[in-house]
DNA sequence: TGTTTCCGATTGAACGTTCATTCGGGGCGC
DNA sequence: GCGCCCCGAATGAACGTTCAATCGGAAACA
């Protein structure tokens, strides 16, 4: 253990620290006095590599935006066809959800109290050029119904979360099949009949 | 104005503020001390209505559940045929989220916060039993695919949570006929093809 | 009718706790 | 000895809740 990779783990420690306890007792139920705790690092030292709480926050935010995209968009999908490419990023999101719940609770929270006390998000926008790219590309090649990309974004993601949500509550239990079947519903939904 | 009728407002105004600010601030981003102030009440009087906090938030969710139960299975229903019971089973409830935005900030903040502080949820169960017989009955009459009804659940929830959200976040807008192309996709999903 | 008694409704200051953040200092590598 | 890392007690604001004090109308009595 060289000083700087210490150095490197404290700063990783706390980020996973928080995301874990936010998993347990939610954004606003987990005080940094608590996060210091599980870190095995001091109040003072948290402040040494963050500005503040809300800045622990927006690295969080941005950390699990990068790995729900790239979740989606892996490169071994560039080859496929459309429905493959539509069923595995489907599938891969929806399982990167439930194998990280912590990043599900965050985003479910971050996004569902715009104005967190402390809190402010300043850029709301979604990276939906990537997303709607795709689809459209799937309007234009046949493979999808005509309509506005925002529909199509709705049932999907919106299932995506539900789906990931109800298995981490435990209210049902999801099989690896269980998400293709539910991909096999949407996709049946926004194919071209 | 005669004294019974001042106090039922006063109980009412107590927990219509609150659902307000929640919608604004968050579940855990209202102190009482606000909803005091804006409910034109003393802190004080708040807690002879209510036994604490989590009591407000409490009643505040069986409202809101009776609520949406009522939207979705109007008695105008019964007699329509099964595609026109889902179509405006889901509409309903769409709308009634989008006009009512305060509660489905509150279920959303409920439901991804498992343990607020003060506020623990005791009954976490859904009745499900009305939504999944009406499901089993689309499937035994040959209407929908057979399929486990969590499948079904996790499409059609998430698709009305995140239309909702959407729409009241202000990141897309829809209108009346854009609800109906959802639930088209969405039935295309789900009817026996 | 006028007066007194009573009691629930209401108030807001006060309390104890918890929170995010600050600060002064200690230790270690260069 | 200078600079960085780290500590944890200290700080003050904000929170949920309590409580002694007040209000005002209804009932009881004269």
């Amino acid at each position: 253990m060289n000083v700087q990779s210490e150095t490197a783990d404290k700063r990783k420690a706390i980020l996973e620290t928080t995301l874990e306890l936010i998993r347990q007792y939610g954004l606003q139920g987990t005080p940094i006095s608590l996060i210091a705790k599980n870190a095995n690092v001091a109040a003072g030292t948290i402040y040494h590599y963050f500005q503040n709480k809300e800045a622990i926050i927006t690295e969080l935010h941005n950390v699990i935006r990068e790995e729900m995209l790239a979740e989606m968009f892996t490169e071994k999908n560039e080859g496929k066809d459309f429905r493959s490419q539509f069923f595995s990023g489907w599938t891969n999101l929806c399982r990167y959800f439930i194998a990280n719940p912590g990043s599900l609770i965050f985003i479910q929270q971050y996004n569902s109290a715009p104005h967190f006390k402390g809190i402010k998000k300043k850029n709301n926008k979604i990276p939906v050029d990537k997303f709607s790219e795709f689809f459209q590309s799937g309007m234009d090649n046949g493979y999808l119904k005509k309509m506005e990309y925002n529909l199509v974004a709705s049932v999907v993601f919106g299932a995506i979360m539900a789906t990931a949500k109800y298995h981490i509550t435990g209210r049902f239990d999801y099989t690896d099949q269980d998400l293709c079947k539910i991909a096999t519903i949407i996709w049946d939904g926004i194919k071209l009949q």
